[in-house]
Parts: C-alpha cells; sequence; structure tokens
DNA sequence: ACGAATCGGGAAAGCGCATTCCCTCTGTTT
DNA sequence: AAACAGAGGGAATGCGCTTTCCCGATTCGT
C-alpha cells in the first residue's frame, strides 16, 4: 500500500509540508486563501489520501471503536453492531470487528488486538459467564481490560459487567433489565394460565440466561404460581430445538395417559432458542398454541413474521448499542461522568398468539 | 491511548530497541536464548502490547480487511460477514466494518476510509446497481477503487463487477450464479405448475435483482411457459410486503370471479422480500400454499424455521465471504492468478412446502 | 594459524504525519 | 516614526516501530 504522501502534495503545492497539513486537517492555524486553494489542488491533482496510521501515531488516537461479539451472524448482535455502527458513524469513527464465539480467552485477545490498534474505545457485547472452567479467561479478560482503561481506552459492556473488572475510569455498563423484564413477562403470562411453566435456558453460569431464568421465576411467584423447571441447553437454535424434542416427548406421554392434561407454557431464554424449541415441538406433530405455548425474549427482528407470532420481550438492541458506544464517548467537560451514561436500557412484554391462552 | 513501548521494554531489558523489537516480533535475525528471555519477561512485567499503527507505518500493511455491506443487521451480509470474519482470522487480520446503505457514494467514502486506513484488501459485498442516479456514484467509486489497486491494494466483490471499474491487479469478483440459479429454479418450479408466475423484483438497476429476474425468466421460456409479470419494489422486507398486498388483492378479485381460477406462484428475488409477501398474503387472509405458492432466493438461515417453509435457492453465503476474502490473499509465488480465485460458487434449489404443487 | 565467512548485537535512518518553535512580514499603537 | 503585537509560513522534532547498515566477536576452511 503505497500511496501519495503529504510531502509529496506539499513540494508539489511549492510549500512546506506543515502548511499542507494544516490546510488539509483542520488545524488550529488557517493559511491564506490562496495558499490553501494551491495545495487543495495539489492534492486532488494526486489523488492523496491522509495516512490514517500515521496521524493515529502522531496524535495518538486512531478513530477505531472495537466491537466484540459471540457471532455476527446471529441476528442478536446483528442488531446491536448496526447500533454500534451508526453511533460510531456520529463520532465519525470506524469499527473493528471481533467474533469471539464466547470464549473469555478469545474475548481476550480482541481486547489486546484493539488495544495494540489502539482503539479509542471498545464495545463488548457478548454475554458474561461465570461458569468455573471460564474463570482464569474472566481473570484475564478483566486484566486485559484494566490495563487497557489504564491507558486511556474507553470501554462499554451490554449486559453484565466483566467479572472481576475494577470499576475503572472509563468503564461503562450499559444494563439490560433481563431479570425485571423476564419477571413481567412471567407475571403478564401467569395471569391467564394455569398449568405448569417450564423454561428452556441456556448454560448454567451465563449471566444474561440465569437472570432471565431468575426474573421468570420470581415473576411466576409474584403470581403465586409454583416455580417452572429448568431445563439448561445451548444458547442457540439447535440448543432450542434439543430441549424442544425432550419437553414434545413429555407433552405426548402427559396427553396420552390423559387427554385433557393441562398444557405446558415454555419460556426460551432468547427468541433464537424459542424459534428451535417450536421447530422440535412441530416436527413432533405438536401444534403451537394449541398443544403447547412457548415464548422467547429479544424480539429479534426477522423472527417477526414466524407463525404462531411469538410473544416475547422486545429489546431495543440497535438502541442498546448506540448506547453503548456513546458512552463510551468522553463527556463534555462540564458533564457529570454518571449522568449521561446512564439512560436506562427499556423493553416491552409483547405478547403475540404463540402464547394465547384462548386457544385452550 | 499511552503504553509502554518497546523502547522502555528494551531498556528495561538491557538491550537495544533492534533487538528488542526482533526478539517480539518474528524477524529474520534470531536473537540468542538468553537476551530473547530477558526481553520477553521485560515485555511481559510492563504489559507491553506493540503499537499496530507503528507498525504498520514501518511495514507499509496494516494487518486489515476492509469489508462493506449495506447494511450489518440484514441476515444476508451478516452470513457473508460470518465467512469474511473467518477468512480474516486465518489471515491473521482485523476486519473493519462499514456499512452503507447502499449507495455508491456511500460506498465510495468507505473505500477512501479503508485506503487511509492502508487496509491490505476491501471485500465489498454490497450489490452493483446501474441505475441512472447513480452513474455518478459509481464512476467515483470506480476511480476511488482504481487508485486504491493501483496503490497495491486487493479487492474482491460479491456478485457484479464494480460498473465501470476496469480489469486491474489486485481486482477479483467472486461470481454468484444467480441467473443461472433462477433459471433451474423456474424450471424446477414450472415442472407441476400451470397457473401464471409473477416475479417481485427489486428496483431496476440491482444487478443481483435483475439477474434473477431475467434468469428466472428464462427457465420459464426453456419450460415453454409465457413470461411471468414483474413487479418491481423495494430489496427488502417492506418491499415484499407491499407487492405481496398488492398480489393478495389480484388474488382475491380472480377467485371471487372464478372460485377455480388457477393458483398464482410468486417468485421473490430474496428470502427477506418473500417473507414479507408471504406476511403480506396472510394478513389478507390468503393461506400458502393453498391460495398462491411463493418462492424466495438465499435460503437465509434465520428463516429456514418459517412456515410454511419456503422454497428457495440455497447459496453458501458464508463461504462466498470466505472465497472474497481468500481471493485479496497473495497468490504463494508460483501459483496462476487465476487458479484459485475462481473456486465457483454453486447454489442449490431447494424446493419445500411453500410451494407444494400437491396442495392444489 | 590466518584470513574468510558468519553470528549476534547496536546505531541510525526512515515510515507519514502533527505540532512546537522560530522567523519574517505586515499592520497597529503611542 | 519607533516599537510591538500578531498573522502566516517553514524547519525541526517526535510518535513507536522496522530495517538496513555497520562492527566486534566467533567459528570455519584449507
Amino acid at each position: 500500500m503505497a500511496a501519495s504522501t503529504l510531502t509529496e502534495v506539499a513540494r508539489l503545492a511549492g510549500v512546506s509540508p506543515a502548511t499542507a497539513s494544516r490546510v488539509l486537517n483542520g488545524s488550529a492555524r488557517t493559511p491564506g486563501k490562496d495558499i490553501a486553494e494551491r495545495v487543495r489542488q495539489a492534492a486532488d491533482s494526486l489523488g492523496y489520501i491522509p495516512n490514517a496510521q500515521a496521524q493515529g501515531l502522531a496524535k495518538s488516537s486512531s478513530g477505531l471503536i472495537g466491537l466484540i461479539v459471540h457471532d455476527i451472524a446471529d441476528p442478536y448482535f446483528a442488531a446491536i453492531a448496526r447500533g454500534v455502527q451508526d453511533a460510531a458513524r456520529e463520532q465519525r469513527k470506524m469499527v473493528l470487528l471481533a467474533t469471539t464465539g464466547g470464549g473469555p480467552a478469545e474475548e481476550k485477545e480482541a481486547v489486546a488486538a484493539f488495544a495494540a490498534r489502539r482503539a479509542d474505545s471498545i464495545v463488548i457485547a457478548g454475554s458474561r459467564s461465570c461458569r468455573a472452567e471460564d474463570q482464569e479467561g474472566n481473570a484475564q479478560l478483566a486484566a486485559e481490560l484494566d490495563r487497557y482503561c489504564r491507558n486511556g481506552g474507553r470501554v462499554a459492556v451490554v449486559g453484565h459487567p466483566v467479572v472481576g473488572a475494577t470499576a475503572l475510569e472509563g468503564y461503562h455498563v450499559v444494563e439490560v433489565p433481563n431479570q425485571e423484564l423476564a419477571g413481567r413477562l412471567a407475571t403478564e403470562l401467569a395471569a391467564g394460565w394455569d398449568g405448569d411453566f417450564v423454561i428452556i435456558g441456556g448454560p448454567d453460569g451465563l449471566y444474561t440466561s440465569d437472570d432471565r431464568v431468575r426474573g421468570f421465576q420470581e415473576g411466576l411467584a409474584r403470581a403465586g404460581h409454583r416455580p417452572a423447571e429448568v431445563l439448561r441447553s445451548a444458547f442457540n437454535r439447535s440448543g432450542g430445538y434439543e430441549a424442544g424434542l425432550q419437553l414434545a416427548a413429555r407433552i405426548k406421554a402427559a396427553s396420552a395417559g390423559n387427554p385433557a392434561a393441562p398444557k405446558l407454557c415454555i419460556f426460551a431464554v432468547n427468541d433464537v432458542m424459542a424459534i428451535g424449541a417450536a421447530a422440535a415441538l412441530r416436527s413432533e406433530g405438536l401444534r403451537i398454541p394449541r398443544d403447547a405455548s412457548i415464548a422467547g425474549f429479544d424480539d429479534i427482528e426477522t423472527l417477526r413474521d414466524f407463525r404462531p407470532a411469538l410473544s416475547t420481550v422486545r429489546l431495543p438492541l440497535e438502541d442498546i448499542g448506540r448506547l453503548a458506544t456513546r458512552a463510551t464517548r468522553p463527556r463534555p467537560a462540564g458533564q457529570d461522568q454518571e449522568a449521561a451514561s446512564d439512560e436506562a436500557v427499556t423493553g416491552e412484554v409483547t405478547l403475540r398468539r404463540s402464547t394465547e391462552a384462548a386457544a385452550v
């Protein structure tokens, strides 16, 4: 990658590199009209493009925002990514993408890579875990983030704080009220439901999943309902599918013994899992909501045309990405550090046909 | 973003920066064991992270791959992005993301930004257009790409070449056989179908859409079928929805006049549009495939659980992203330039329930 | 055993740009 | 009219790293 340099432009325009630099990037000092014009023309005719690496080196700031997701093809992350991208454009920055598959070790790698590139800020969208096997990885990730922040980097994490990260200057968390919303969902569902609830959760220790499970149970309790059984599975479509197969067998067994057996209401901790579970039930000849109700979480856009329409909790994913990105932007001096960073994320319980009790 | 520098590491280890550089990055010259160890320890204790910007400046190569998409939240692009990301990891590079909304002007901006960052290569996933209004933008984009390539950059574009781009060193196109596959789809659909076909296409001038429309018509012709009417609409879900509303009205009118009117088979040029159209039909009380057949294109993963299962053409999107990214990798010397770059992309017609003629 | 080839290390010159400092030239003040 | 600010331009330095180039110390060949 060679290209024409500022020096060449300056030479062509017959001025010093310093002057050329001043006219081509809004410096505090503004050269004279005629000279500016000459430089601009020279730059144009040479097709000059400033070398951002060199600029970054000189100014020690890269104009880069690092985004860490599990999997960019997952619509949940894709939606957040869109928000991040959008906010990045506002800040006239570019986004560097890292997909990690979910392990804290890879996330640590990604943070290090971003730090190496001197990214101005980092947004971590992947959900945190506190499984024993991730403990060491989490510690390393926390250490890496610590270092990054100490060096002036800013980071925002979506959902839960990174385990073990000490509250640092420049470390923000965009809280997502998973627990509360799951509780509300449970309450609303329990209102018109007598049968049992079953929760299809992600692996134990995944905060996002655990919060939603806990919240849902609390909601049930508030509604005077007995707690739901919890099935653990992978946090993706096939996890939902497998759990769905189990439940299908159970449902069929129950209705075989007693045709009037009370229906089951399934809560999958995210939409993608819910869809997987629904597919499993269907493949076993069961119908929703006739034979079982099902609800998800996230309200993934691509899934809204799914039938029966999925009851879920709408999360403003794009906004979440935007918020996280904005939180990393250095506050205008007078502003309180905390003030703007806590624009709360709110969700909305959205009941649709997949849990219509009327179909009982 | 300050951090410890190579010089500091060198000083701590009591060696010259040159030596430190040599041990910390695999150089051709390998310093002695003991010294290497000392340097490594020093680096470790200082938490040294090399400054990629400076490295890039010195080596004039950034380890960056630029990816241009219309919208990262669109599952089509998200799938390609996953492939790109994957291939980038293979090459130990990071991906810079730019979303443009589809206009060539913004794409040009993105290319310039990537060039400024000295990205080693650029993958353009957005589909090309030859609408009159885009003409100037296309020319500018082509010029920008030209310049980028002349400066040693490598670019791969998915689908169609950029209009007006002269075949340059380092310019690759990953051909997607849209036309042929659409033709095959048409042929297979026409085999069991007597009624009319209608195509829901994207805006006129969008190559991806036009190719699929043209191919489909050719396929119909080959099957001895009369050509399909073409409805133009936006290249997204709501475009499909709107066209779907029109068609719903038409279908209802036809069956009102003649209850035994032959069914319509709708081909939407991509899955997302097809889903939109299906939603529109459903909202008008029509059922698929009872009242109309519908087929899409792409076989978006997230949409596979949609019911009725959508007939479509499976495209290996992730592979396409991977292929495009690999195509930009400089060939090992002995290799023919063309040899590997033409690993053909193939798709597969996938008939599912949404076009089941048996339901007639 | 002596010059030649090599090995391991350091000094220094950039890579392309921003920026500080200095200088000259103008326009202004008393 | 002398002194002085200030504007506009250039020389030079440094950002952090890679990479020649150079040099003393080994090892090798015959």
